[in-house]
DNA sequence: GGATAAACATACGCTTGCGTATGGTGTCCA
DNA sequence: TGGACACCATACGCAAGCGTATGTTTATCC
């Protein structure tokens, strides 16, 4: 016989807050926030809205919740992963490779950039670029560059970045012409902090 | 007297296709396709649904036609305009700054790429993608460049480009802090076409 | 100066989605 | 074994928008 237990008080399959912000995340990356709508969120979980409105307050809260477990994933991951490389050319290198094929969270913040008009988007992506913009500028005053030129450098990178995964959202075919990534990034890595020479500092 | 013609009915100040196109678009730069509602649009103009249903057939029809005239003015403008350049390296940055500093046309295609899941407006996006790529393809190409080659820069500086824009639209504040957009674009260029040196063609 | 037609307004039915109220299960635990 | 409670279904009212049907005004032509 199973023991006793006090706890495990899940009845047979109960659906989580997780469940409903997980597809919640997932329709928003591919159709943008005006989209999380609850009824047919529901149905595509197999239930119905009672069951939402026992979990959740009402939609905002849902889409804040979608927002927060997207922002909490962000600084978990890039931010903390990348400051303990010492070589600053070496990390900033790095960083940009693994950003352009991390190609999930590019979609997503792709898709968010895409609803930047909606109120409830706005702060998490402000503090989203903030946060990547600070952390190229970081970058390349590391390798010696003045505030204004590398304000201007991490501009580019950011833009690429976010551009290229803006195209690759709204017209995959036409980027998929270009075949070659690692090309795609090299030069834009080489462009912006050339590897084999010496880096000539501001005056 | 005037021929005892058919035509020219106008009473006073009766409200043209244009106009609702022109507000169409307008909305559509500012929250998207989904936004381009009826209702409000007629409230806007200080009208009623009557009059835009004696306009166009339905809502799709008004989308469309904005799309359309979007396209329009889009061909018309840049396609034709460097063409007479000779020089290609010259070319090549008139292009770039030029497509730079035409911020509102860089908002408004910002504007459709958030839109690009719509079904409507996804073949205008691609046409649009794909004459912006062979410009700067064919740019590339005339310096020199081979095939792969040129596709890679031409999508770097065209993700550039429309990355800049994407986040001048979501978050300005960030990008307002960089001052000096010329010296970004100037960067951009050098980074992708050096001027000063000679350039070394292909094999 | 009355018919005609352009350019609207008004009123209606319909669908989608939000939020609420309330009823119906199962499970756990005394 | 019978509450208590977590979890969900059902049913309702409400608002926004689309599209349609039909009135109403006004200029223009004869």
């Amino acid at each position: 016989m199973s023991p006793p237990r006090k706890k495990a008080p899940r009845p047979a399959s109960p659906l989580s807050q997780e469940a409903w912000v997980k597809a919640a995340q997932a329709l928003m990356a591919r159709e943008g926030v005006q989209s999380v709508a609850v009824e047919p969120l529901a149905k595509v979980l197999g239930v119905t809205k009672g069951s939402f409105y026992w979990h959740f307050e009402n939609r905002d809260a849902l889409i804040q919740a979608a927002l927060e477990a997207w922002e909490q994933d962000q600084s978990a991951d890039v931010v903390s992963r990348y400051e303990g490389i010492p070589d600053p050319h070496r990390r900033l290198r790095v960083l940009m490779f693994a950003a352009f094929e991390d190609v999930e969270n590019g979609l997503l913040s792709a898709a968010l950039t895409v609803s930047s008009e909606d109120p409830r988007v706005r702060p998490f992506l402000r503090r989203a670029t903030d946060r990547r913009l600070a952390l190229g500028v970081g970058a390349f005053r590391a390798l010696g560059l003045p505030e204004a030129e590398a304000q201007q450098r991490a501009l580019l990178v950011y833009a690429a970045y976010t551009g290229y995964f803006q195209l690759l959202r709204a017209t995959p075919e036409a980027v998929r012409a270009v075949t070659d990534l690692s090309g795609y990034v090299r030069h834009l890595a080489d462009a912006v902090a050339p590897p084999p020479k010496e880096i000539h500092p501001g005056p």
